[in-house]
DNA sequence: CCAATGGTGCCAAATAATGTCACCATTTAA
DNA sequence: TTAAATGGTGACATTATTTGGCACCATTGG
């Protein structure tokens, strides 16, 4: 069994029983005391919390809030790191491409080296292995630049978004409303949001608002997690 | 340089340059030849297909087509994954659960382990880090079992799918359109799908929805990519 | 005080990674 | 046909890293 190997079924062992001692953890993953304790050295190294109590009814203890130490992350930066990333590479003016570049500076500082590397790999593999070939995100019409800050505002701060629509027909109306997605249809871009005034959501496409203007201090409680379908063949269905 | 670090750097540059010859790559990372060709054939056990030409004007080229065998991950398995690994933790019946079973044993087969390590762990940083006290997954209605494997499978397979809808009034229409996308607002799920009968985007309620088919052959384009605003507190905007 | 526990420093042993060298196979070009 | 340039393999010594063993210290609870 590799270093790290080893060193993720410590975490996992302090995570299910709560409290280990050092003999307990070297017995349960076939190492030397002495090796447990460097282990235990390393993983404080990357920032895994970890209390520890000399004396009869001691032991090791993996602080909970350790791990969002270690990875203060989002879903939602995930993804953005996940799309941006893989969008810039095709793509000049893109939304969230700051969030994503926080994101990255963010697990950069955080997370140990090799970590980054394994996602930067990840990365790599889903622009080059998928994402390309399949959606076509070369194919995506970069938003008009000017708009970006105001959406990425309005989105990051929930903040409600007023802006002109001109719909199908041509015909213009005012709208505020509340932000709650994104959706890109290579070549175009959406905007899914709620009406507050006709209470219900909406889709706009994002090349059709003109004047966008967030309504500072209209914030709004966003509830909503976005679910991906899938966009790749389909081989054999799940079960 | 670590081993993992001198074999990204060498996956890179082949990505980069095109073609390399092993002397160069040996240079380039500073280290023998010997060296270059074992991280070379470790690399291949890692699923990286790499062609080489012996002789003047041959070298060793990296196959763009070789990642996706090494990963053969679409965005949505990878959001899915997450999604769905951090819900099953804390709900019942989730749609997608089997698709992000899949997507890890996908990883589990095609990845090497320390990276399916990695994966895990992240996943265990979200759950605990943020996923939990932002989104309050635990807070999401669970779906009809008996409708879950007719989703899936007009999700995945690109079916068309009817079904009969009970507005908000009361009304039930019939309806039959292609799945797009799948919103959850705590506690409801949603389906985002086009209508084309209507030509436009709808949403439904899932719990509004009974006897869905999925059609038989009616296949549709799927185009679209979600992208997930920001579900966390922001302290600085990007730019 | 004693026993149980975490923690550190040191060094030798074990293991893994690397370099060196000899050599082979294939291809291109002179 | 030959020579040079390239990829590729095996063997072995060298070097770097990891591990174990030991002595020892500090703290805690009885």
């Amino acid at each position: 069994m590799s270093v790290r190997l080893r060193q993720d079924a410590i975490v996992r062992s302090l995570r299910r029983n709560g409290t280990s001692t050092i003999a307990d953890l070297a017995e349960e993953v076939g190492v030397s005391r002495r090796t447990v304790l460097r282990d235990i050295s390393a993983l404080r190294d990357e920032g895994f919390v970890i209390h520890s109590e000399p004396g009869p009814g001691g032991g090791l203890q993996l602080d909970p809030q350790s791990v969002q130490t270690t990875a203060r992350l989002s879903v939602a930066e995930v993804f953005a790191l996940l799309i941006s990333v893989a969008s810039m590479r095709a793509a000049g003016n893109l939304p969230f491409s700051g969030l994503a570049d926080a994101g990255l500076a963010k697990i950069e500082k955080a997370l140990p080296p090799d970590k980054v590397r394994d996602l930067r790999r990840f990365l790599d593999c889903l622009y080059i292995g998928k994402l390309s070939p399949q959606v076509d995100i070369s194919n995506i019409q970069e938003m008009e630049p000017a708009l970006l800050p105001t959406f990425e505002a309005a989105f990051l701060q929930r903040l409600q978004l007023s802006f002109q629509y001109c719909d199908a027909k041509g015909a213009v109306t005012s709208r505020v409303v509340e932000p709650q997605a994104m959706l890109i249809l290579p070549p175009l871009w959406y905007l899914v949001a709620w009406d507050p005034a006709r209470k219900d959501f909406r889709h706009f496409r994002m090349d059709r608002i003109s004047k966008p203007e967030y309504l500072e201090g209209k914030t709004f409680r966003r509830r909503h997690v976005l679910f991906e379908d899938s966009v790749s063949p389909i081989r054999h269905l799940p079960r």
